[in-house]
RNA sequence: GGAGGGGUCGCAUAGUGGUCUAGUGCGCCCGCCUGCUAAGCGGGUUCCGGGGUAACUCGGUCGAGGGUUCAAAUCCCUCCCCCUCCGCCA
């Protein structure tokens, strides 16, 4: 969230960009509740401060009637300050739910427009790959190497969800591996993190209250299946002052996915682009506030490397005002074609949120040579989306036979360098 | 799941209703003293919020949240976490 002061001292900008991404925000209200607030806390603060004083004195009166006629007096106040209290605590509970669905502010640079029509083309990388044969769907592909199946996930789970077996299984299992060992060589440290979180730390990572019907959670425990590893990354530091000399801190992790899309029944219902539960290499990064626009740059930079070194056509888009993250400032999408389909598959997102999840999350650091704490920057990045990096995969390196080259990056992790033909 | 023990300042501990403005030791920071170092001496050392240009000041903060009281680290209730043992188990 943002802070009560920027928003105090920023209420223009702020509703702005409230605006500009084609929402609403109860800001106006926000700046009342803080007003009433502190005409409040100075009543009630004072007549504390009077009481501690007085009590102080009883205990140290000797004379009996004396006593008695401060400790009337004092509950007489007491009375008061619970009477302020109580609406002070109405104001704040107020003031916290309406501060937690302020979106973050937006960066001068992000393009404006109300939807993703108006996302920006930043740059196309490679050349789109000419076939002389009609390219297959994966759906199709995977048919003919034997790998995917669909109707077998959907009599265990669900429409959805699916299984992959074979050579398939074993592709996914190797981006895998291949991107944690690729981002770990570039410094990120790996990490393993829970995959079910409390509803406190679905809060504090900005996924509550906005997104629950976007979440699957235990029916009987207070645990909430991960949307992204983005929510585990955050609060690992939750409620904690960073010491010096830590920052920046750089971390990748694979982690499984889980979102209840519940949306029309007729979009991406083919192969398996959108499932209920998908793998996901997630990198994340804690900094300082100086350094958060060059880490967000060499996020997009590693993100890319992925398809470059597999050799997979990619474009980068800058989202625009209206498409972009409720926590973000600035946000980067890359996109992975894919032939069979002719589509573009969103593969990563890399966003900096500033100090917006910090400030939501309670999360401090020492700098190092000042005084006091201050709030990291948090930037995320997936690096990549599984099944869909597996479907750019397939879809790229197909042959007329519908057998499916392996990138050389991967062969060493696959152990074979092409999926062969099972049914023609 | 059962039984017991425990959560206090960076760390270790003291504190069972008012003398706690949470003490002491260690660590750390500043200063004094000092050929250097160590020791010694003096001062400082949580975080959040309010007021103030500022010095400063007020409120809150002893795992969390409620309650009793003029007054709560201390008493009561609910919850969380950690440790030991038993059960179960990948």
């Amino acid at each position: 969230m943002l802070s009560l002061q920027f928003i105090r001292e920023n209420a223009d900008r702020v509703k702005r960009d409230v605006l500009l991404r084609n929402t609403t925000a109860p800001v106006d209200r926000i700046l009342q509740l803080d007003e009433e607030r502190r005409a409040i806390l100075q009543q009630v603060e004072a007549l504390r401060a009077k009481r501690n004083t007085v009590s102080k004195a009883i205990g140290a009166t000797k004379d009996a009637a004396d006593r008695e006629v401060r400790i009337v007096e004092m509950r007489l106040v007491g009375d008061e300050i619970e009477r302020l209290d109580t609406g002070l605590n109405k104001i704040e509970a107020e003031l916290k739910e309406k501060l937690y669905e302020v979106p973050n502010i937006l960066d001068p640079d992000v393009p404006k427009g109300p939807d993703e029509t108006s996302n920006q083309l930043v740059e196309v990388v490679g050349d789109l790959p000419r076939f002389p044969f009609a390219p297959r769907p994966h759906w199709e592909l995977g048919e003919i190497v034997g790998g995917l199946d669909i109707e077998r996930g959907a009599k265990m789970s669900g429409s959805r969800f699916y299984t992959l077996r074979g050579p398939l299984a074993k592709l996914q299992r190797a981006l895998i591996q291949f991107m944690l060992n690729e981002h770990g060589r570039a410094g990120f440290t790996e990490a393993y993190l829970p995959y079910m979180l409390t509803e406190a730390s679905l809060y504090a990572a900005g996924q509550l209250p906005k997104f629950r019907d976007n979440l699957y959670r235990d029916f009987e425990e207070d645990y909430y299946f991960i949307p992204t590893a983005e929510v585990a990354f955050v609060n690992l530091y939750r409620d904690e002052i960073i010491p010096a000399g830590q920052l920046p801190m750089r971390f990748v992790g694979h982690t499984p996915c889980f979102r209840r899309e519940k949306m029309s029944a007729g979009r991406d219902v083919r192969g398996i682009k959108r499932g209920h539960q998908f793998e996901k290499v997630e990198m994340f990064v804690y900094c300082e506030p100086e350094q958060s626009e060059a880490e967000l740059e060499a996020l997009v930079a590693r993100a890319r490397s992925i398809p470059e070194i597999l050799g997979l056509p990619y474009r980068v888009l800058a989202l625009c005002s209206g498409d972009i993250g409720f926590n973000s400032t600035k946000t980067f999408d890359l996109e992975i074609w894919a032939p069979g389909q002719g589509e573009w598959l969103e593969v990563s997102s890399a966003s900096n949120c500033l100090d917006f999840q910090a400030w939501r999350a309670n999360i401090r650091y020492r700098p190092g040579g000042e005084q006091g704490v201050r709030h990291p920057h948090m930037l995320n990045a997936s690096g990549l989306a599984l099944p869909r990096t597996v479907i750019a995969v397939m879809e790229n390196y197909q042959r007329e036979d519908g057998s499916i080259e392996v990138p050389e990056a991967l062969q060493p992790y696959m152990g074979m360098n092409v999926i062969p033909a099972v049914m023609a």
